[in-house]
DNA sequence: AGTCCAACTTAGAATACACATA
DNA sequence: TATGTGTATTCTAAGTTGGACT
């Protein structure tokens, strides 16, 4: 039943290609205004059909967007709805903080030891990859000298396999699969586990300790907080801007803004009427009074002269001798050393981000209504920052304070500040590779849905035969989300962001119905902008009753109207969470995402290939992923060049690969006449060359074939984010592929626990 | 049930960097 | 030795989810 769950390879090649302008926010636009337009309407016209197209009347309208008629009218309103808003948080927060450093008293008068002061443990720079005992009596090519460096003793080798397989046990708890004959020795020594002596020389194994009691995140915290972007820097005096053909001097603060858009004038964003009109606005907050008088135009502004100026320090920063490169390298490196790290639980680890984002301009993807708005400079006073009472609290720069220090060990943010374009919050985090970003939760989650997926599917399937409207609906979703890998599609509100949707919050005006189209039955054309305004465009053949639903839900609605009326995320996760514990919609993506990887692994691998052609393979394998997920990408600027220069490689290669022919050729002629030794050899050694220049010449095909196929598919981010790494690195296991030749560096440090814990023989 | 929002994951673009090549 | 190109890293926007509150 599963046949269908994937795309077939030549359906994805015919959707690519009729995508091939991947990027239609032209022909959107016009859509979504009238989108907008018709919003104020929408309570009316859904109030019509509502009643038409249910079976089952329910009062209650389901989505009163009266809130949007209060608030964006006008500043004050707003103004005000903020305050209120800013209100209810700080009490909230006092609340909070309250109820954790209470917790934390209580946690800590349990468990003592953590809160004396921590043993640091260096971890090693270097590359992150290193052989696993386990590993090493394996076929798998170890690779070169920088990665021996890191094997580790023999001794700790048996050490390791007891680790192993307490490991093990663990894995099989947390994927709920309580088998009770396993089950017999839970190693009661394994739980009071000391942290081992051998740590000192290797790196933190944090997926063999044990789990921390549900929703605490530390024990013990501390870092040196974040570091702020430089201060602004007056242009020199010789640096102009012009208003209106006269010079004009800028104040300090007005200028600063002003370098923000002559920075991006190349850029098409300042083109772009919301852009400039955005933009201006708050230009315009921080002139002073007279130039607020004088500049009232965007249009008669000239930025050029600044904009080469910029353009003439990169280039000079090019430049730059080596020396000066490497002071700042240096300099670089002093700061990540320094702000870079945190200690969390007798552990150093990397912070993902620890400069705080410079003011600029705010640059909103797709047709974002804020985009161009000045994203304004944090200040300590605005920073909230999170350690364990028993650290030292990094101290706020000199002659300022902190927001609010909070000692909360129920998340794992350091830092967190309110950006002013949404009002959001933002946090310095972790980095991928820490601890408290254990990715593979999410893979056993998604491995556990794969034990009941069978189930879930007959039940949605039977779901669209009820009485009830919200029933049908949420099954259908549920298909769409399951088949197709759709998001789960929350509302969002409406001038704040880019009117983009997912599968719940799809419009009737998203999707086509075509009875029948190119010889297939019940086709259903999806168009829409997704996440990032990427482009969703989909033909798909469902099942008539699918389709009949369809039909149904769309009756008497308009184009801008919700085509799952009844239905939203929240409906939809809480029934999931009914049908699975922990199955929420993204746990479908994850969980087809990485099956497909598995599947089409098996699929494409051919065991008589070279390494190349192995590779090939699992890029197509993940690119099916990709494609399968939507992940595109605007096709790279150099592209067509490069793609240029490596066919005229491979003609070059052709080349060489025709003289060498020729000249075995005539090497063979020769050795036929003459017979000795010498003409054999001759003949031997070209032969030789014909061989390696064919397989050169292979190899560029494979990547010129790679490329081709990649140009605006992105197999990143299904990589780092969908895929269980633990299936390639079997893979990598099984077929003697390095494992750097499918992940970078970052790439082995985030999946490090895969690395160490797959064997060839796992299974997704 | 609906709203709001904090916290966390997922995302593509921009930029920095390393390496190959002339 | 500079330059160009491809890859890795950084950046930060934009999603999802769940819990508190109403």
């Amino acid at each position: 039943m599963s046949g269908d769950q994937l795309h077939n390879d030549s359906q994805i090649e015919a959707d690519f290609r009729a995508n091939d302008s991947h990027k239609h926010k032209d022909k959107h636009k016009d859509r979504e205004h009238r989108h907008k337009e018709h919003k104020k309407d929408k309570e009316k016209d859904r109030e019509k059909s509502k009643h038409s197209n249910s079976e089952h009347k329910d009062s209650s309208e389901k989505k009163h967007k009266d809130k949007e008629k209060t608030k964006h009218k006008d500043g004050s309103s707003e103004k005000h709805k903020d305050k209120h808003k800013d209100k209810d948080k700080e009490k909230r927060k006092e609340e909070k903080i309250k109820l954790s450093s209470g917790d934390i008293k209580i946690k800590k008068e349990k468990e003592n030891g953590f809160s004396s002061p921590p043993r640091i443990k260096d971890e090693p720079d270097d590359d992150g990859f290193y052989a696993s005992p386990k590993e090493d009596s394996k076929p798998l090519k170890r690779p070169r000298e920088d990665d021996d460096a890191d094997y580790k003793p023999k001794k700790i080798k048996t050490e390791d396999v007891k680790k192993a397989k307490k490991r093990k046990q663990e894995e099989e708890e947390d994927s709920k699969a309580k088998k009770a004959k396993n089950k017999d020795k839970k190693s009661p020594e394994a739980d009071k586990r000391k942290k081992p002596k051998k740590e000192e020389e290797q790196k933190w194994k944090w997926w063999e300790e044990e789990r921390y009691p549900e929703g605490i995140k530390w024990k013990f915290l501390e870092h040196k907080g974040p570091v702020f972007a430089p201060p602004y820097e007056p242009l020199p005096e010789n640096v102009k801007f012009y208003y209106d053909g006269k010079v004009m001097k800028l104040s300090t603060k007005a200028e600063e803004v002003a370098t923000f858009f002559a920075k991006m004038l190349d850029h098409e964003y300042t083109t772009k009427e919301i852009f400039r009109k955005n933009f201006f606005k708050d230009w315009r907050k921080e002139m002073t009074s007279e130039e607020k008088s004088t500049i009232t135009s965007l249009s008669k502004c000239d930025f050029t002269h600044m904009s080469q100026y910029f353009k003439a320090q990169t280039e000079a920063r090019k430049q730059m001798s080596k020396e000066e490169k490497q002071k700042i390298k240096e300099e670089n490196e002093r700061l990540l050393k320094e702000y870079g790290y945190c200690v969390m639980d007798n552990h150093k680890e990397r912070i993902a981000n620890f400069k705080i984002e410079p003011p600029g301009l705010f640059r909103g993807r797709g047709n974002h209504p804020k985009m161009g708005m000045l994203k304004r400079r944090i200040m300590p006073e605005d920073i909230i920052i999170n350690c364990s009472k028993d650290s030292k609290v990094p101290p706020p720069p000199p002659g300022h304070k902190w927001k609010e220090v909070r000692h909360d060990n129920k998340v794992t943010w350091l830092v967190s500040w309110t950006e002013n374009i949404q009002g959001s919050i933002k946090y310095i985090m972790l980095n991928p590779s820490s601890r408290i970003k254990k990715d593979w939760q999410k893979y056993e989650t998604a491995r556990r849905l794969k034990k009941c997926v069978d189930k879930i599917r007959n039940q949605y399937r039977e779901d669209w035969k009820s009485k009830e409207m919200k029933v049908r609906q949420r099954a259908v979703a549920l298909y769409f989300i399951d088949k197709l890998a759709l998001r789960a599609g929350n509302e969002k509100e409406e001038g704040e962001t880019a009117d983009t949707v997912g599968c719940c919050s799809l419009r009737v005006e998203h999707i086509k119905l075509h009875p029948e189209l190119d010889g297939q039955e019940y086709v259903v054309e999806f168009d829409f902008l997704g996440k990032d305004s990427i482009r969703y465009y989909n033909k798909v053949p469902v099942e008539k009753r699918v389709f009949k639903n369809l039909q149904l839900f769309m009756e008497n609605k308009q184009p801008e109207d919700d085509l799952f009326d009844r239905l939203n995320t929240s409906i939809l996760n809480k029934h999931l969470q009914d049908l699975m514990e922990g199955l929420t919609a993204k746990v479908f993506r994850t969980y087809n995402a990485s099956i497909t990887l598995q599947q089409q692994l098996k699929e494409l691998t051919n065991p008589d290939d070279n390494i190349p052609a192995k590779i090939l393979s699992y890029n197509r394998a993940n690119r099916a992923v990709a494609i399968l997920c939507n992940h595109q990408r605007a096709p790279p600027k150099t592209f067509e060049k490069s793609m240029m220069n490596l066919q005229s490689k491979i003609d070059a290669k052709k080349e060489q690969l025709a003289d060498a022919r020729r000249e075995l050729k005539s090497a063979k002629a020769d050795a036929k006449v003459r017979r000795d030794e010498k003409s054999k050899k001759a003949v031997e050694s070209k032969k030789k060359a014909v061989q390696r220049i064919e397989e050169q010449l292979m190899k560029l095909e494979v990547q010129a074939t790679d490329r081709e196929e990649n140009k605006q598919i992105a197999l990143s981010t299904s990589k780092l984010n969908y895929l269980d790494p633990r299936i390639s690195v079997a893979w990598c296991k099984k077929w003697g592929i390095p494992i750097e030749k499918i992940y970078n560096k970052t790439q082995r440090e985030k999946f490090a626990w895969a690395i160490d814990m797959a064997e060839e023989d796992y299974e997704f």
